[in-house]
DNA sequence: TATCATTATCGTATATTTACGATGAACGAT
DNA sequence: ATCGTTCATCGTAAATATACGATAATGATA
């Protein structure tokens, strides 16, 4: 029989997955792509390289802002995204770990 | 007005997104790290150390077995997990392109 | 101020994910 | 042959994700 059950997971898993997450939509990945391109770029550039509506886009860029992978600054009537790299760098450096905590 | 959509994902952009599905899921985070503590593992093992239940984690197992992080070999009546090293290089080279390729 | 351009949000439909108990299938041991 | 162990699968419920059209909100411009 089962002698005790983990509680939580921690803190680090919860994370990581949580970046993974972020990147488990090919839409997400390709507009990070497009970001690191451009350096800047405004809705509208990305929405009219993807194979999908203006509303969904939107819902992907939240998805992104929400982990902190882009961040989204007005100007004007327009906003202007780009990415974030303290938190790219922090996805690249915690799965770097996570795999090299897992490879002997 | 739009020019033209982009008509789809690439390959990569494909697989990228769905090995970081994989790993979206703080069960399956934990799971990958005991497989890589034990080396090699039944199912019940597992399941001890989670706080889902046995149906659930068997699902998580599933979703690893999907993208190939992780193999089952039949053994009697258990399964020994174990890593599959071929999937999990593969996985953090295509992650370390992608970040190498967006950080600038 | 009326209008245009830009983008978020709402409403909604559908699909997928997550979780669990119950059941079934496979095997070893009695 | 029956039983216990191990694990996958079924059935199902609830939550989340994905997608889109329509609408609202914002600011620049005429």
């Amino acid at each position: 029989m089962a002698i005790s059950k983990a509680i939580e997971f921690t803190k680090t898993e919860n994370r990581i997955s949580d970046l993974a997450k972020a990147l488990s939509h090919p839409a997400r990945i390709k507009i990070l792509k497009i970001l690191a391109q451009k350096n800047i770029c405004m809705c509208g550039d990305i929405v009219d390289l993807m194979p999908l509506a203006q509303a969904t886009v939107s819902q992907h860029l939240k998805e992104l802002k929400r982990v902190g992978f882009i961040k989204g600054e007005i100007e004007g009537p327009k906003i202007c995204y780009c990415l974030d790299y303290h938190v790219i760098n922090e996805a690249q450096k915690k799965l770097k770990e996570f795999f090299e905590g897992i490879i002997k």
